[in-house]
DNA sequence: TGTTTCCCTAGTAAACCGATAGGAAAACTA
DNA sequence: TAGTTTTCCTATCGGTTTACTAGGGAAACA
């Protein structure tokens, strides 16, 4: 009995995704500093630099010191999933048990659970890499993706 | 940089599910005793037995203490989901920063954020869902699973 | 020169994960 | 009734992770 987690988005990949939103919602070449950011989505300003320090050496983002200084994006909004910053923030999206699925082997009647994993990760995967920053920046998910949302018990608890 | 966990099952919820598939597979009102799964699928006894607890706890298996004892389902293998066992075991499916999504809010940009991992999690349970004891004990998925499974992009890394 | 902002390293309290230990309480067997 | 088996319960534990905080150094610019 665990009333907790099962499988979880971590705050880190949360913060990472919303500072992504923050800066992809920003007019192109314009840069924004980590404490304005912060402010903006309720981060802790210094939990947030070292996320941002993440970004940047995935490559997500660019940086600048100094007085004008701040952060941008490195590419355009729309060519940057929503999986490739939890990657970035948080390493491969979905684990068994630690390990990524295709590592993983089973006996007797587990064997087909492996298959099971495999299609689970698929399935987000295919969620979180075809959805970019400038699709959710805008309010304009992909249809598939909208559809999935709006029906009412995907909004019910168990 | 880290490079670990996403969005991760985790060896409590794996070694649940092993071991009601090893319960699925034995003659219908058969019992195992829980050395038996534990052997059977290289799970820690002492562990095991505390993941059983949960099991029965859950209403998912009974339990018969004594010479004779041992464990079974508490229902019929092609009517436990997946899911089922992941919940007992781990509590919800998916959560996002330890809540779980209705209860998250948004602003500015990521207001959009919400409906995505609303739309994640729909996904996972759709396929958690659907799928049971039966089906994986058997080796057959559904063929809506076993389609996403066999597409070769879907056991690649990165 | 001085200010701003990013950047880097360390630390930390609390929770959690994956286990292990030891025994009490049933159920069955002889 | 005694003895055996197995579940059941509580407690503990080392290691890791999570979500932060603190303090200062290094660029960039005025």
């Amino acid at each position: 009995m665990t009333d907790n987690r099962g499988m979880r988005i971590s705050a880190k990949a949360d913060y990472a995704v919303r500072a992504a939103l923050e800066l992809a919602s920003v007019s192109d070449d314009a840069s924004l500093k980590a404490e304005v950011i912060a402010a903006a989505q309720g981060i802790p300003h210094k939990f947030l630099e070292g996320i941002l320090g993440d970004l940047r050496r995935g490559g997500l983002v660019v940086s600048q010191r100094g007085g004008k200084g701040g952060y941008r994006l490195a590419r355009p909004a729309d060519t940057i999933a929503i999986a490739d910053i939890i990657r970035v923030a948080d390493g491969p999206l979905v684990s068994v048990r630690g390990v990524r699925p295709p590592e993983l082997s089973y006996v007797g009647p587990a064997e087909s659970l492996l298959p099971l994993w495999i299609a689970v990760r698929a399935n987000v995967r295919k969620i979180l890499g075809e959805v970019t920053l400038a699709d959710v920046a805008t309010a304009k998910l992909p249809e598939e993706v909208q559809g999935l949302a709006e029906d009412p018990e995907a909004w019910t608890n168990p």
